[in-house]
DNA sequence: CTTGACTCCGTACCTGACTACAGGCTTTAG
DNA sequence: CTAAAGCCTGTAGTCAGGTACGGAGTCAAG
C-alpha cells in the first residue's frame, strides 16, 4: 500500500484528515502534486513522517520544534538532536517543579482542612482569602519558593 | 486607601488593567457603579478578591474553577472546597505522571545518544523515525505505559 | 447513471487567559 | 488653561493545535 488518499493516510497515522492538512499548512508535510485528476496521493514516506510527528509530540515537542527535528539528518546531526532533546528535558523538569510546588501546597491545605476543628473557617478558602494570617504554612512556603 | 481607580487597583494586585476588566467580563469581579462622573472606584474588597484569584491560579485552578471557589463560604462550604482541592490534586498528579513518562523516555534517548558509536545513526532521530526497531527500549516502554 | 463517500480549497471557529487598540471623556499636574 | 495621563466602552488579536464547515469536484459500487 504505497499509495493512499489523504483519508487513508490519516487513518493509518491515527489522526484526522483536517490534522494532516493542518500539518501541511504548517510545512511539516509536503503536499504532493495531484495524480491524474484532482486527487493527491501519498506514499509510505508521508505516513512515516506523520508517525514521527506524533511520537515527537508524545515526547513533549511542539510542532515548531518538530519542524526542526524533521530537518535533521540521522547521521550528521546527532549533536543538534541531542541539544534539542536536552533543552526539552530541562523544560520538562521546570514544569514538573512547578507542578510539584502546587502539589505540596494543595496537599498541605487539604490535610489541614481534614484535621482542623469544624468550628474554624475552612483552611483552604481562608488561606486563599488571607494568606498573611498563615494558620497553615504550606501555601507561603511551597509557593514562595517556586 | 479604601478607594482606588482601576489602575491603582491593578497595580496593587500586580496585574494589568486589562486583566482586571477581563475578570469583570468573566464575572469574577463586580463592576461598581461609577461615583460622581464616569470613573468607577474600588475598595479593599476588590483587591482581596483579585489576590484570591491570583493565589488560586498559582495553585493550578482555572478561572472557571476559581469562580466556583469564590462562590463558597469559609464556614459552611468546607466539604465543597476540599472536594475541589482534591480533584485539582488528582489532575496535577496526572499531569506529573505524563511529564514523568516523557522525561524517562527522553532521558534514555539522550543517554543512548551519548554512549553509542558515532558510526551509528542518531538514536534520538532514528527512534522517532523507526520506533519498531527499538535499539533503545526507552521510548516504547515509557510511553506505551503512559 | 445515480448515489454516496471522499477529496479539494478556503475560511472560520474552538479553548484559556490574556493583551491591544480605537475613539472619546475625565482628571490631574504644572 | 493646557497637555498628559488615566479612564470608559467595545471590538479584535494573540498563542497552540487543532476542528468544523461550505461548496464544488471526483471516484467507485450497484
Amino acid at each position: 500500500m504505497t499509495s493512499m488518499t489523504i483519508g487513508r493516510l490519516a487513518a493509518a497515522a491515527e489522526v484526522g484528515v483536517e490534522t494532516v492538512r493542518y500539518y501541511q499548512r504548517r510545512g511539516l508535510l509536503a503536499v504532493p502534486e495531484p495524480t491524474h485528476g484532482q486527487v493527491r496521493h501519498y506514499g509510505d514516506g508521508a505516513l512515516a513522517r506523520l508517525r514521527f510527528i506524533r511520537r515527537a509530540q508524545q515526547l513533549g515537542f511542539s510542532l515548531d520544534e518538530i519542524a526542526d527535528l524533521l530537518g535533521l539528518d540521522e547521521h550528521t546531526d546527532r549533536n543538534a538532536a541531542r541539544a534539542l532533546a536536552k533543552e526539552k528535558l530541562a523544560q520538562i523538569d521546570e514544569r514538573m517543579a512547578r507542578l510539584s510546588a502546587m502539589r505540596n501546597a494543595l496537599t498541605e491545605l487539604v490535610d489541614c482542612c481534614e484535621h482542623s476543628s469544624t468550628a474554624q473557617p475552612c483552611p483552604i478558602l481562608h488561606t486563599l482569602a488571607h494568606p498573611d494570617e498563615r494558620q497553615n504554612a504550606a501555601y507561603s512556603k511551597s509557593i514562595a519558593a517556586g
